[in-house]
DNA sequence: TGCTACATCTAA
DNA sequence: TAGATGTAGCAG
């Protein structure tokens, strides 16, 4: 048997595996993930490596594999911990152990380097000048580059890690020239801290009420009994979940263990932080993409040190190095950025389960609208369930009304309002109360249509429809193309091409048109480009500047406006159309969600949904309130067409720039399993078939969909193709594995 | 030609 | 990363 063992050389060139032989007498316990001491290169003494893989095949020549010489015996630590749940998502969500490994390691460049170093010069600068000639006659080219450097940087110095990894200059030459007394090191340990800007009140804690209260104590005693556990908080909107994590929290970091608290996406993560840092105060940490690297590698650093205690930050915060992490938190599990684009395609909630069941810690998962898969754990018993049925500060849930549209049609209403809608909007105004609308699509129109041939605009490079934005251009929204809009049909010569559908922009073309004299605010992807766009458009609506927001799903988030008393869905179906089998679900989170902004206040609020399907059930129940009628029809379709979380399903994709090339391998993975398929039970087989949108970006993509009640006959079913794939390597196309894809 | 002082390469 | 190997510059 031999090992694939990766390096434990913080060097991106070793960032790969090596081929290692298992003695016989270790075959018992050397597993993937285990710490095993080998010899590497030429050096003397042994170093330590991970295994990542194991095979039965030599990869190279045989005779040049060396045997590992035993197992690290000894304390576990953060690394040693973080690579092998790394070795446990390559397994479980089909990736590459480097993709993987970027994962739990981020910043693996700067692992090495604990202190920022800096290069000082240490004589003057005609020292350095003539040091510098004697270097380029020399043709000493590291040194020359170094010095001319340093000589432009003189007062400043340079940054070492700049200089070996940028100027490519060798930690011996750096070392040469320390001891011709030219340049010295200087270190400097500063960690920055990006929450300096808040103040904080430390200790403020607010009064839970009785039903946030019993959760709360209930988790207490099971941590103060020291049993870890998995928790699903099912709270309606608006029930205060926030205040019970904070109690939980509390009590964690009594007990000096850490807390990774994960919010949905970074949009939240200031108003959450701000909240969070009242009450605990420095030792919180932040974790997400607009902080920049430095301040990424601080808060990094700060974790694995133990100076922090709580991080809080979107899916990648999961990774984070707490050495006694005592509870992961998820709020909104039900999310669909919890789960990773790329590979591996990892699911958040999976990967949080797994990392405490791993280090002893206990999962809080929180939603109004919680997924299928946690929903259903909970009810077969393997996660606790709370209840949190009513708003916390009192407050009443809105009434909601259900709009048919097609009715409205048949009265010869054609605007996208609804008498129903637009009296309540009037209404609003009089009242000087604000409204919501929400629609999700952005843009103006949603595709672009000739009458004449019937021909619709699509992008060069997808396989997409093109949007009509109102500046004048026409978008591709999966690739970002864009061009001028057309007077002519390009291929008929038609004047008679037009834009239909209706998109953010339009709703607030109309309302301004429909309704003279409004203030309307628009948030979709479009207006929160700019940096802080998000936040200008939420304060300037928080603060009554404006009397409707028009938005993408993006407004339905978790944002808490107390004048809003009035919420319209223009179109709920939008998302039921999509061919996906999660659509149901996605809209009756987003209704749910939705409806959730209206009244959030002292007064009650009124939600208007409009849809062309109002006997849908996921209409029908949300209009209702009702997540366990829903849960219940939704799981009955699941389980009579064996999709998650009834069954689990594996996605196999495969890319290329070259169709055929897409087609062929989709095709040969095909036979690999349908021969392999019958040793693991029941294994339903589709495809292959085109992706839903075949071209993204000039890349054909064709999947294949496997279904089985078995998650590891999935993964047995992965490493068999994959094996081939190493085997025989293409590189025009790709494979992507997706376990339960959204 | 041999020595020095780097530069460059490679690891199973 | 660390050690082995390669190479330009220089003195004799």
């Amino acid at each position: 048997m031999y090992a694939d063992i990766i390096v434990d050389i913080s060097v991106e060139s070793l960032d790969r595996s090596f081929q290692y032989r298992i003695p016989e007498e270790l075959e018992a316990k050397a597993e993937i993930g285990e710490r095993v001491w080998i010899s590497f290169g030429n050096r003397k003494s042994y170093i330590k490596g991970y295994i990542v893989g194991i095979s039965d095949r030599a990869k190279i020549d045989p005779s040049k594999i060396k045997p590992i010489r035993g197992i690290v015996e000894g304390e576990v630590s953060v690394d040693d911990r973080m690579i092998k749940l790394a070795a446990w998502m390559k397994e479980n969500f089909g990736s590459t152990f480097n993709e993987a490994l970027k994962c739990v390691i981020p910043i693996k460049k700067k692992v090495q380097n604990l202190v920022k170093r800096r290069i000082l010069p240490k004589a003057d600068r005609d020292i350095l000048n003539a040091a510098y000639a004697t270097a380029v006659r020399k043709k000493h080219k590291a040194k020359e580059r170094l010095l001319f450097e340093l000589l432009g940087e003189y007062e400043y110095g340079l940054d070492y890690s700049l200089v070996v990894q940028k100027l490519n200059v060798s930690a011996q030459t750096i070392q040469s020239l320390i001891t011709e007394g030219l340049i010295e090191l200087e270190s400097e340990t500063v960690l920055r801290n990006p929450l300096e800007r808040l103040e904080n009140d430390r200790g403020f804690a607010c009064e839970l009420n009785p039903s946030q209260k019993a959760v709360a104590e209930s988790i207490w005693a099971d941590l103060r009994a020291g049993i870890r556990n998995d928790y699903l908080i099912h709270g309606i909107t608006g029930s205060g979940k926030t205040e019970v994590y904070m109690a939980v929290i509390d009590e964690v970091i009594r007990q000096g263990k850490q807390v990774i608290m994960l919010i949905p996406e970074i949009a939240l993560t200031y108003q959450t932080v701000k909240r969070f840092y009242r009450r605990f105060g420095d030792s919180i940490s932040i974790m997400n993409s607009k902080l920049s690297a430095g301040e990424r590698y601080d808060q990094y650093l700060k974790a694995k040190q133990g100076l922090t205690q709580i991080v809080i930050g979107p899916r990648s915060a999961i990774f984070m190095p707490f050495d006694r992490l005592g509870l992961i938190i998820m709020d909104e599990e039900h999310e669909s950025s919890y789960k990773s684009e790329n590979s591996p395609k990892y699911s958040t909630r999976e990967l949080a389960l797994k990392r405490a069941e791993m280090e002893g810690a206990s999962v809080i998962l929180g939603s109004a609208t919680p997924s299928l898969e946690s929903y259903s754990a909970a009810k077969a018993g393997r996660i606790k369930l709370f209840e949190l049925k009513e708003r916390a500060g009192g407050a009443e849930l809105p009434q909601i009304d259900v709009v048919d549209l097609r009715e409205e049609m048949r009265s010869g209403n054609r605007s996208m309002f609804s008498r129903r809608l637009r009296e309540l909007i009037e209404d609003r105004l009089s009242r000087n109360e604000q409204t919501m609308l929400f629609l999700n699509r952005r843009g103006h129109s949603s595709f672009v249509n000739c009458r004449e041939c019937g021909k619709v605009l699509k992008c060069p490079h997808c396989d997409v429809s093109l949007t009509y934005h109102n500046n004048g251009r026409l978008m591709c929204h999966y690739c970002g193309y864009s061009a001028d809009m057309v007077a002519k049909c390009p291929s008929c010569g038609s004047p008679y091409i037009k834009a239909f559908g209706i998109g953010t922009q339009k709703v607030e073309e109309q309302l301004i048109k429909e309704f003279p004299g409004i203030r309307v605010l628009r948030m979709d992807a479009d207006t929160t480009r700019a940096k802080d766009g998000y936040e200008e458009i939420l304060s300037a609506f928080a603060n009554n500047e404006a009397d409707i927001l028009v938005g993408t799903q993006m407004i339905v988030k978790g944002h808490d406006f107390h004048n809003v008393t009035l919420v319209g869905i223009l179109l709920a179906d939008m998302s039921l159309y999509s061919s996906d089998f999660r659509s149901a679900e996605r809209t009756y989170e987003l209704l749910a969600q939705a409806a959730g902004r209206a009244g959030r206040g002292s007064r009650k609020g009124e939600v208007v949904i409009q849809t062309y399907n109002p006997e849908h059930y996921a209409i029908e129940t949300a209009a209702r309130n009702d997540y366990e009628a829903f849960y219940n029809e939704e799981m009955s379709f699941r389980k009579l067409l064996n999709y998650p979380p009834s069954w689990n399903m594996l996605r196999i994709m495969t890319l290329s720039e070259k169709q055929q090339c897409a087609e062929r391998l989709a095709a040969v993975l095909k036979e690999l399993i349908e021969k392999k398929k019958d040793e693991f039970g029941r294994v339903k087989v589709f495809g292959p078939a085109a992706a839903p949108v075949f071209k993204v970006n000039d890349v054909y993509r064709m999947h294949i969909y496997l279904k089985s009640a078995d998650y590891s006959a999935l993964v047995e079913l992965k490493n068999y193709m994959s094996d081939y794939i190493n085997d025989n390597p293409d590189k025009d196309t790709a494979v992507q594995f997706d376990f339960n894809p959204l």
